[in-house]
DNA sequence: TTCATCAAGGAAAACGTATTCTGGATTTTC
DNA sequence: GAAAATCCAGAATACGTTTTCCTTGATGAA
């Protein structure tokens, strides 16, 4: 309607100039057919001269795939969702796919708004990702769907989630290799599903070295520094702090600074996320578990792309995490 | 190809099921042409009953757009961008428009790749931002974009900025308000636009009241704690410091509470961003400057609108800031 | 010479929708 | 009661590709 100036060359544009037939460009293009080489170059240089680039649109409804994918994120503020998204877009860009982007923030009526849409839109697949690790309800869509980091209640579908219970563990076979026997654990809320699995996987992993039961609090620096001066109440003889978060560790490092017990020599001190800004800013600088979010999006996006190309893998697939060492147990 | 299952339902199927012809149907369900409202009402029925759901694909084929913007992005930690493209989501989807990402890593190749890859789309608009103040070249291409906190150098072309100069008046303007009359100013690179401009602001807003040069050096909380020793070391006298960003104003009061003196009764702190995490967690929270980059993304998202609509806006637009005063200047 | 084979490329249909055009039926007008 | 206006809905076409099928001419074999 509104003449967007002269419009972009379509493909008979390019026949025209050719002296062939749509469908000859087309397979010329394509490099499909059966074509004379010779015929294959003119059709070529043509669309070349032309600055032609072929319209998805026309593609998409020809070969019934629309080259797009949606992820939906019930995380507004990103910070787990953002490296899976990059992660996803990675390996879908390589593939000529698209992403586009819904954020419910965890409003059921827009989860469903963006669902109609995505189905409207004939993605050929949809992720599903959110904030927290707790399993959620799986979406009802005719589309191939793969859960990332939440992962579906229906064990039927296709997640890919974080093995925070390895993650968790390997903090603390690190605090044992280095010696330590009186670990205490600081976490997030007990009603965080993350906060229960490191809290297990500590205490099964610690045996008769934790000290104590495991701490839940808030996921903050203020809650580690608190619970510093609660543990040093009841056992002042701790010689490491594996935390469930590096906002808590940060906080705890900060706090036995201040009241003079160094770390990591007197006391060693893990965190969880490897969250830079936290874990670099943090004296000293965190040892902490890498959740290879991007690794995370890298694969559930190939996941998704077996699922959509009709080779599902249903289930739920566990990533392994990376403990990264540094200062707070190393020392310098 | 693939099968997938029972394929959904077309608008010839509704169509048949209501007795009517597709074009018929098309009518009655977009509201367009003449009808009887029966006649619309058994349509609509027809297409309730059978769960139909047009294919966009086909309507943008047709319509001749897309209903598609793409988000072009250089900034990959996404601290910046993320907010914007919420925000620029947040205005689009309300009116049916799928954003697609696109994140190019600071890659001029990829760049380049992705921009193919919209056009092929036919997405009718694009948005590009970046992690820098600093105006960027110019994208080419045949469709309308608005540039969002990384300006185009070409002044003819649609950017949405932060009012950096203003931004950093008003905490200088607040530290004056509150009696201050000793400003130090610590912020990032010299070689970072955003600093300049957050340096001069103050310069000009504190005039007589600014007590030696603004002290540049990294964004880090590292370089907020050293320049505080710097700082008074030349200056002792000092009675607020205004900082170029969260980071390094979290760092200064962490030196300063290290030193003995109380923010903000000795010595009055702001900072930059209001980045939660750094801006709540410093001890005492602070006062910093919201950049209001939702409503920023809101913004580009209606000025593309526009511009797509035929009524471009051109020019550079600068939105205000907002001053979030807490105790680091207030006290409890 | 005749028939089968094959290479090369064109014609036509398909994908799903929106829209313009057209024609029949009904109502209005004189 | 005939002509004009109005209402309603279907037919046809367009959007830009891809793909299937078909035609043509050439080549080879019998």
């Amino acid at each position: 309607m509104a003449s967007r100036g002269p419009s972009l060359p379509r493909i008979t544009d390019v026949a025209a100039l050719a002296g062939v037939s749509t469908s000859t460009a087309s397979k010329a293009l394509n490099d499909t057919g059966q074509l004379r080489e010779e015929t294959r170059e003119r059709v070529r240089r043509a669309a070349e001269q032309l600055g032609f680039t072929p319209d998805s649109r026309g593609r998409a409804l020809s070969s019934g795939r629309s080259f797009t994918v949606g992820l939906i994120t019930t995380d507004s503020s990103g910070r787990f969702s953002i490296p899976i998204m990059l992660g996803a877009e990675d390996t879908l860009s390589a593939g000529e796919m698209a992403l586009v982007l819904c954020d419910t923030r965890d409003d059921p009526l827009r989860e469903q708004h963006y669902l109609r849409s995505l189905v409207s839109r004939r993605v050929d697949g949809i992720i599903v990702t959110g904030r927290r690790t707790e399993p959620r309800a799986p979406i009802d869509v005719p589309i191939p769907v793969v859960y990332a980091f939440s992962p579906s209640t229906d064990p039927a579908d296709i997640s890919v989630i974080v093995d925070d219970h390895g993650g968790a563990a390997s903090t603390v076979q690190h605090l044992l290799s280095l010696g330590r026997r009186r670990i205490a654990h600081i976490t997030g809320p007990a009603t965080h599903h993350s906060a229960q699995v490191r809290a297990a996987a500590a205490v099964a992993t610690a045996g008769s070295s934790l000290v104590g039961e495991p701490m839940h609090g808030e996921w903050s620096e203020r809650w580690g520094r608190h619970a510093v001066d609660v543990l040093l109440r009841s056992n002042p003889e701790i010689d490491a702090v594996s935390c469930g978060s590096d906002q808590i560790a940060r906080g705890v490092c900060d706090r036995l600074r201040e009241l003079g017990r160094s770390v990591p020599d007197d006391i060693a001190v893990t965190g969880y996320d490897n969250w830079s800004v936290m874990a670099l800013a943090s004296r000293p600088p965190l040892t902490t578990v890498d959740l290879e979010l991007e690794e995370l999006g890298r694969r559930t996006a190939n996941l998704l792309l077996d699922a959509i190309a009709g080779s599902p893998h249903p289930g739920e697939m566990a990533l392994p995490t990376r403990l990264v060492t540094r200062e707070s147990t190393l020392g310098t």
